[in-house]
DNA sequence: AAAATCATGTAATCGGTTACATGATTAT
DNA sequence: ATAATCATGTAACCGATTACATGATTTT
């Protein structure tokens, strides 16, 4: 059970609400893990309880009030022993390439449909996380941040994340071309 | 709930009984699906009582019998139009880029060594995937197969797992010299 | 006035993991 | 004999998703 572990790490990086957690946790933890608003409140509430984080009601007059959460130094402790502990193997599913697998022969328009809307996906993130990375230089290069930095984690994070999407995307665009030399294939035939 | 059509798209390859499915799982659909034999077994009993899948017992002599399932028309028709329905999002689970984000400031170390260990899951995996590569290609170039090949889902879902590690085992490089670089960083530092 | 967004939660259900149970066969 | 591997399952528990409920505030 990391869930709070990933939220614990997210709060290093500033407190923040349950609302601004489900709104934010993907991008915040660049696509490493996941979680909605009905698993965040009870976990924020049980850290909370146990003391790892700290509640406070915020009062804002353009909206409704929130409830801010802080790591507390318990919270910190527990997440420093979490850190020496072994990671459970890395966890993909992705329907959209169990449908390639089962489709690319079958039912190649639809795939290829499939493929072109999740390469519009891949592109809106890669875009925010280019956006995170140009925030987090602040104008210097990578070399002279990962001297210059207090923390790097996030940033090594952000990495993973951009390689993951760009990977991806080569992936999609290597698929549409087979399919499309395929279909060419299809229409003109060359038999024995 | 894809997990039946994971086993459905892997039974299209070929029939296969739990144990043999549970064993291969991870590697058959190239790292993008995972399942245990306690929701294999009873998933499969599942497909048959629906006519999706339909077992036979095989008497082995040099070993326990066992159950082997065969995909049906009613299971490739099922597969066909779950084809055509939108795939949801990616999803990714990884409790290492988790410890990276948090611990890679406060204890490099054992950072450093987590990703060690990873990486060499990751090169025993990409060795796995090249062995079927080679395999799948028997002699010809790519472009020759996806031109002749009966089939090339399987394979286009094998190039998805090649490069998902090995964008893992660049990243992981990556990191490991921004770790490496700091060390240093930290033993001769150069104050203002 | 209606719709969208901000904000927090609960309940029911589903999917996935862990632990347990059993037994055949093969290798050491 | 013992351990490892082959083989199939069940039960209990945990984690995650979906649906529901409520209400403030802002935008159209």
């Amino acid at each position: 059970m990391s869930l709070r572990h990933a939220i614990l790490t997210a709060l290093l990086d500033g407190d923040a609400s349950g609302y601004e957690l489900a709104k934010h946790f993907d991008l915040s933890v660049a696509n490493f893990w996941h979680a909605l608003p009905a698993q965040l409140y009870p976990e924020l509430a049980r850290l909370d309880a146990e003391g790892l984080a700290q509640s406070t009601d915020v009062a804002q007059d353009r909206r409704p009030n929130k409830r801010v959460y802080a790591i507390t130094d318990a919270g910190r402790a527990e997440l420093r022993q979490w850190v020496a502990k072994p990671s459970k193997p890395m966890s993909v599913k992705d329907e959209l390439v169990l449908r390639v697998r089962s489709g690319a022969d079958s039912d190649p328009e639809a795939i290829a449909e499939a493929l072109q809307h999740r390469r519009h996906v891949s592109v809106a993130k890669l875009d925010g996380y280019r956006a995170m990375q140009k925030q987090m230089l602040r104008g210097r290069n990578e070399e002279e941040f990962l001297r210059s930095a207090r923390r790097i984690g996030p940033y090594l994070t952000l990495l993973g994340g951009i390689a993951l999407e760009q990977e991806h995307l080569q992936w999609i665009d290597h698929v549409q071309a087979a399919l499309d030399s395929r279909r060419q294939a299809r229409h003109a035939p060359t038999p024995a």
